[in-house]
Order: structure tokens, then sequence, then C-alpha cells
DNA sequence: CGCCCGATCACCCATTGGGGTGACGACGGG
DNA sequence: CCCGTCGTCACCCCAATGGGTGATCGGGCG
């Protein structure tokens, strides 16, 4: 931000003396006036463009930031989470436990701990409560960076 | 676009007119040739931030757009639709069929029919699918205009 | 060592959900 | 007028889900 309009307020009075330098009043006289005032519009034109284009620039990407101070202070912990993400695939609980390598029984009681611990009553509405908390991505296009992660949200 | 620089030019050209028709050589020989053109220089500038912003920002917002065609081309009627978007709110099927008012068996039968055209097995899986094909918002936050919209997807 | 917590699994039970079939009234196009 | 589509509803069946209880095992911590 500031570093660009330093550096392009630099760039300007570096041209300047540069200009002065090669004895611009020559070659204005040797062009013309109004050519070399022509040339150094279009150049600001191209300094401006370059400008506003790096000012107004939002960082669009963000691909997904897990909320894990929500994921902590809900308490689920890394195995709870981990069927959360399964869910997400909308697979019965027996093929949840099995990507999970475990029991359809501890897949259901997993899912019970999540429900009771982000309050709702259903795996939409506990999809959607996540989606809500950032604790798993939105849409489900456009990102596929964090499926295989399993960081320990906390400690 | 197109008409954006063609505007930008017409305002130059219409400057340099007004310079001329303003004698500008006088005025630059009065306040000194140097600082006329970092007059002209500085609206330069200007001119460029605002071409560059205007040329290059993308239409950000775009808050959801629905799908009308594959809602179109799946078979989805109005009504199917309106039971996609309760299904959102992860209530059971008692629950939608009384927001809708009608009897819970006809909403097992929407639902059935939503399985079938989205080619899934599960809730779960639908509304995912769906909002894969921009048919539902995403995740459900920041934005709430289309709630209440019934627009007869086609005919 | 004793204790708590996370993870795992088992079992029971009532409700819900998914799948299938059939039916009826309304509406519109050929 | 007949037929297809939509919307509505009912019924059956069975698997899945949600809710609850209890149990075991391992690891970390005071």
């Amino acid at each position: 931000m500031w570093r660009t309009i330093l550096l392009s307020a630099a760039a300007l009075a570096l041209a300047v003396f540069a200009l002065e330098w090669l004895e611009y009043r020559f070659w204005a006289r040797t062009i013309g006036i109004e050519a070399f005032i022509a040339i150094v519009g279009a150049a600001c034109i191209a300094l401006g463009m370059w400008l506003g284009v790096r000012l107004t620039r939002q960082t669009p990407p963000a691909p997904f930031q897990r909320n894990d101070a929500a994921l902590a202070s809900l308490g689920i912990t890394p195995r709870e989470y981990d069927v959360l993400l399964a869910m997400t695939a909308g697979d019965g609980n027996k093929a949840m436990a099995r990507t999970l390598g475990v029991s359809p029984n501890t897949v259901k009681t997993h899912i019970a701990r999540l429900f009771d611990k982000l309050d709702v009553s259903s795996r939409v509405q506990a999809l959607e409560r996540a989606r809500l908390l950032r604790l798993i991505p939105g849409t489900g296009d456009a990102q596929g960076d964090m499926a295989d992660s399993r960081p320990h949200p906390d400690g």
C-alpha cells in the first residue's frame, strides 16, 4: 500500500531528475512542446493505471481459513472433526466408518457428540452450522486442500 | 469496457481542445513550463488510476445467481424447488410439511423426485449437488434475498 | 498411583428417512 | 377429448438415523 505509493513517488522523482539530466528542454524543443507533453501525459496515464490497479485490488482468493478458535471453544476433538469432514460427503454411517477405519457405532457416537456440541439435531443442520462457523469449506468447489489435513485443532 | 476507453479518449481530446482554446501557452509561460507539465502529469495520473480501476475490476459481489438453466434441464419443478429450499434449513419432513402447508407424504414424494433428478440418495448429497449446480446459495450467510422468490424456473 | 478425557465399541429403542407403488384432481396442449 | 405433467396424498417396507446408556482402553497430569 504505502510502499507502492512511496515507490511510485520515488520513481516519479527519479524520472524528473532523469529528464533534467537528459536536458529535456532540448528534446522538448526538438520534437515540439506539445508532443513532449503528450509523451509525459501518456507515461503518467500508464503510471496511474498501474497505481490504481495496485492500490485497489483486494486479496480475493483466501480459499478457506478454518476457524480453529471456534473449533477449540466448542471443544470439538480432532476425531470428531474427522467425522464432521466425512459427513460433508453425504455418506451414511457405514461408509464413513469404512473411510475412517472404525466401527459404525463409533461414528454414531462421534456424530452424537458433534450434534451436542454444535447444538443441532440433524446432519444437514450440523453441516450448515459448521459452514457458518467456518469449520468446513463453503460450497465444496474450488478447494480440495484440506480434505487430508488432520492438524489437531488445539492442544 | 470499450465504452470506458472511448469515453476517456474523448475526455482527453476534449481536454486538449480546451487547453488549446484557453491558450495554454500563455499559462504555461506564466506559471512555468515545468509546473504546467506537472499539472498535466498529475491530471493524467488521476485519469490513469480511474481508468485502471475501471478496467480491471471484475464483478466481485454477484451475491448469488440461480442457475435456472440447470434447474430447467434437470426438470425440477417449482414445487420441488420449494422443497429443496426448505431442505436447506435442515428440518425434518414434518417441519417442512408445516412450512409448505402440505402433507409430510407430499414432502417425501417431492424429495424422492428431487433425489432422482439430482441423482443422489441423501439430503446432504442433494444439498451439496444443488450448491454445486448453483441452484441454491453457497454458505447461507450474507444473503437472504431469495428465500421468498418462487420464480417458475421455466415453462 | 488415581483420575479425567478422548477414542473406541456395543446395545436398545423410537423416529425418521429412503424407496416403491398407487391414486386423484387440475391444467394445458395436441 | 385424450393424454401428459404437476401437485397432492396415502400406504407399505426396511434401513438409517437420533438419542441414550454403559463399557473398555490408553495417555496425560497432578
